[in-house]
DNA sequence: TGGTATAATGATAGCGCTATCATTTTGTAA
DNA sequence: TTACAAAATGATAGCGCTATCATTATACCA
C-alpha cells in the first residue's frame, strides 16, 4: 500500500495524493475529495519511516537515562511524565534510551542522571549525529541547554528551617555519589550553617547508600556517636524514609525528640507518618521545560537555555522547636 | 556523511563498506582493515532510517500506554523496566506511545492499561499495519497475544488468608473501574466466601476510586456501617494505604482490631506501616514476558502465547487471627 | 479575445541504505 | 597451464516518501 495505489485510484500524480495528507489547503477541493476517497477506499496507512527519509525529521525524541539509573525511581518517573506531557502536545513520541550504541532515531536529546564523564561523552555522541541536546543538571556546561534544580538554595532553605527553630546541633546525612546535586546539597547546608553563625566543623555530615537502609545506618551511627544534635537534614526524602525508621527504632519520638528535614518532595508525603518536611523538586515541571527548550531548538532557536529553578519547601511535621 | 563517503576513501564500493559494518565476516581482512580505517578516519555514523526504509527493520517497539494512565503509577514503571530489560538484550529501543495517531514508527506493539473497547481499537491498529501485538491482560481474545496476572487466584488466596484466620466476617474494597482485574479480583474474593461456606451477600462490597483518598473514605464508611467487619480485603495496595489510614485515625490497631489485606505489592511494603500483607503481581516478569514473546513474533514465531501467572501472597504484619 | 498572473498539478531526483544478482578475483586440482 | 568452484566484490534497483522545479489549467483584466 503505497502513494502510488492511492494516486492510481484517484487517477492524479502521487505527488498530488501527498498533498492532499501534508498539506490539504493547497489542494482544489474537488481534486482534494477524489483523492480522500481513495485513501479511505484502500484505508492508506503512511509509512513514517520513508518520510522520515525523506524529509529528515522523524517525531521522535531521545530521553537517555543511563541503565544505572533505576526506571521505577520515582525522580525519573515524574520526569519522563513531565516530558510525555509536552511532547504528545507536539505530536512527537519520544523513546528511552539506557546507552549510547549506534542507534540514533530521533531528532534531539534530552538527558539525565549523568556523572560528570558522561556528560563529555553524550555531547561528542549527539554532536557527531547533527542532534540538540538539552540536560537536566550540569549547569556548569557552557555548550549545552541545561535546566536544573537550585541545589544550593534548597539546602540552604531547610537547613535555615532548622536553625530558626533553634537548632544549634544539626547534622546532614549526604549521598555517597559523585554528582553535582550531593555537592551543592552540602554546600547550601554549609552556608545556612555559616551565616548562623555556627562553625560546620562541629556539625556532622555522614555519607551513605541512597536508599532507605543507608538512611537507616548513618542515623543509627548519629544517635550513637553525636547524641546531642537536635536537628538532621536528609540530602534526599529516601535517606529520611530511613533515617525516620532508625530514629523511631531507637524510641524517640519526631520532632519532640529530633527534627528531621528531607529534601525531594516526590510523593512519599501521602505514604510516611509522620509526615516529614522537605524540599520539593520540580521535576515534572522540568521535564517540561526541557521538552519545550528542545522543540524550540529543532524549530530553529538559537537561544542557549540555563535555568535555575528554585525549589520550594513543603513544611509538614518534623520540625518542632528546640525544647519546644 | 555518507557510504558512499567511506567507500570512496578507502578505494572500495558502497556495498562492501555496508558489508564491513553488517556482516564483516564476508570481507577479506585486508579490505576490512582498509574500510574500518576509512570509516574511523570520517568518524562514520549510519543513518538508521535509510537502514530502516531498506531492510524494513526498525529496531523499535512501541509501548502504548493510554495518555488516561498515569506514568508515574509504579505499576506501570516496573512494567516497562521490565520491557527494557528485555529489549536492550536484543539491542531493541522502545517508545511509549500515549495515543494511536498516524506513526507507527515501530516494529511492533506492546500494551497496557486498555479498557475492553480499547482492545478492538488497537487490534485493528496493528493489523492494518501488519505489525505484531502482545497485550498485558484481555487474556479473553483469541487472536491477540496476551499474559495476564491471575487476579482470580490472587484474590481467592489472600481472602482464603483471611478466612483461615478465622475472620468469618470480611468485606472488600473495590475499585470502580471496568477492567478485567476489578471483575476478576471481586471473584476469587466471592469463591474463597464460597469454598468456605460464607454467603457473600453478608460480606459487604465498596466501590472506591482508586487512590489512597479513596481508600480512606472507604473504610471510614466500613468501620461505621459494618462493625462486625473484622478482615478487610482491599483490591489495590493504594486503597490499603487509605483503608489503612482510616483504621488508625478512627483509633483501631492493625491487626489486633482489623485485619488487612491489599492487592500488588510493588514496593510499598518499606513506606507504610505496619506493613500491609498482599498479593505479589510479578509486573516486571510480565513486561520482560511480553517483550520476549514479541520478539519472537518479529523473529517468525507463529505460537499464540496465552499465559496467566499465578501471583505470590507476601505475608506480613496485617493479618491476626481473630480475637487472637 | 489575448495576455498575464496565479493556482493546481505533475515529473523527477534524491534521502542513505540493503537486497539481489552479476562480475571479478582467488584457490585448488588435474 | 587450464578448468572450475568458491570467495570476494561490485552494479544497480529499489524501499516509499518529500523537495524542487517544470508544466498545465484557471482566473482575471484590458
Amino acid at each position: 500500500m503505497r502513494l502510488e495505489d492511492v494516486a492510481k485510484l484517484a487517477g492524479v500524480s502521487i505527488i498530488t495524493v501527498s498533498r492532499v495528507i501534508n498539506s490539504p489547503e493547497l489542494v482544489k477541493p474537488a481534486t482534494r475529495e477524489k483523492v480522500e476517497r481513495a485513501l479511505n477506499e484502500l484505508n492508506y496507512v503512511q509509512n513514517p519511516v520513508a518520510r522520515a527519509l525523506a524529509s529528515n525529521k522523524i517525531g521522535i525524541i531521545a530521553v537517555y537515562i543511563p541503565a544505572a539509573i533505576d526506571l521505577t525511581n520515582p525522580f525519573v518517573m515524574h520526569f519522563v511524565a513531565g516530558i510525555s506531557e509536552v511532547l504528545s502536545k507536539h505530536v512527537y513520541s519520544f523513546l528511552i534510551r539506557r546507552e549510547l550504541d549506534n542507534e540514533h532515531l530521533c531528532d534531539g536529546y534530552i538527558a539525565t542522571g549523568l556523572l560528570k564523564d558522561e556528560v563529555k561523552q553524550i555531547y561528542q555522541y549527539t554532536n557527531e549525529r547533527n542532534r540538540p541536546l538539552v540536560l537536566f543538571g550540569h549547569t556548569e556546561h557552557p555548550d549545552i541547554d541545561c535546566i536544573d534544580v537550585d541545589n544550593t538554595l534548597g539546602a540552604k532553605k531547610v537547613t535555615q528551617l532548622l536553625i530558626e527553630n533553634g537548632h544549634r546541633h544539626v547534622a546532614m546525612i549526604n549521598v555517597d555519589e559523585d554528582k553535582d546535586y550531593t555537592l551543592d546539597r552540602a554546600l547550601g547546608y554549609r552556608r545556612a550553617l555559616e551565616e548562623a553563625g555556627i562553625d560546620p566543623q562541629h556539625c556532622p555530615q555522614i555519607i551513605a547508600v541512597n536508599n532507605v537502609e543507608g538512611g537507616y545506618g548513618a542515623m543509627k551511627r548519629l544517635i550513637v556517636e553525636h547524641p546531642e544534635v537536635s536537628g538532621v537534614f536528609c540530602a534526599t526524602d529516601t535517606l529520611a524514609i530511613g533515617a525516620a525508621n532508625a530514629i523511631l527504632k531507637a524510641g524517640k519520638k519526631i520532632p519532640a525528640d529530633l527534627s528531621l528535614v528531607g529534601f525531594d518532595g516526590l510523593g512519599h508525603d501521602l505514604l510516611v507518618r509522620p509526615n516529614v518536611t522537605t524540599v520539593h523538586q520540580p521535576v515534572y515541571e522540568i521535564g517540561m521545560r526541557l521538552a519545550e527548550t528542545l522543540i524550540a531548538r529543532l524549530n530553529g532557536s538559537q537561544k542557549r537555555v540555563k535555568e535555575l529553578v528554585p525549589p520550594d519547601l513543603i513544611l509538614r511535621d518534623s520540625v518542632a522547636r528546640v525544647n519546644g
